[in-house]
DNA sequence: CAACTATATTCCTGTCCGGTTATATAGTGG
DNA sequence: CCACTATATAACCGGACAGGAATATAGTTG
């Protein structure tokens, strides 16, 4: 049950769900998951670590990079149900169709090392 | 989004999954709640609140009482799946069983007028 | 209407959460 | 080893939230 609990908990928040829908487009490193999603570096590096921590996503290092993504299939089929929902939710909703036309323009090349 | 928000808000807490997990059993009255989930009255109120602000369950009065039960197969199509989830998930919970295992007994009968 | 009962609301308090700023860590290139 | 960069962590603050105690409300019964 807790397990569900912080599963709820980490999803409870509109910044968190846009990076789950974000990663289920693909892996990104979190200078390009804050640049889409208009917050500081400290903000998404919480996020992604609650969301990590409840098992959602997770994570690996690549030279000075920390690429995030949708946790594999395996953990819990309750989180694997609950992503699969998830895919299939707020399609249509103004600020996640907004971060999606973005997406495929943000590339860590062109972003890190201006901010 | 909102929406989706605050139902995983909702569903965020041990006691709330426990309430929504009674009712996909039956409707209950808040004395039964409040009474397999043992808490205090005020609390229950609370929580079946958030509940059905969140657009889980909803209410009807019967004289004095107020039953409750989870929100009738229309609302939104998303809250529908997960509700149709969760009747499928912690079934092996230790907390839940013990609830699952007391609630054939309980009966607004037998508690009421004797708190 | 008075006494009673089931539920809701309010007020208070301690805790948690999200955001920011500042600082630490780790990997890279010279 | 130094400067730099990507990320993580810490310290702090304001606002939300859970729980309890007290009180209000609404419906019932006599």
């Amino acid at each position: 049950m807790k397990n569900m609990v912080n599963a709820f908990k980490a999803m409870a928040d509109q910044n968190r769900l846009k990076i789950l829908k974000m990663l289920q487009c693909r892996e990104m490193c979190v200078c390009e998951i804050r640049t889409l999603l208009e917050v500081s570096q400290p903000s998404a590096s919480k996020h992604l670590r609650v969301l990590e921590k409840a098992g959602l996503i997770n994570s690996y290092k690549e030279g000075l990079f920390v690429n995030y993504r949708i946790s594999r299939p395996n953990e819990n089929r309750q989180i694997e149900e609950l992503l699969a929902n998830l895919s299939r939710w707020l399609e249509t909703d103004d600020d996640i169709t907004n971060i999606m036309e973005r997406l495929p323009n943000i590339h860590r090349e062109d972003i890190c090392g201006r901010q």
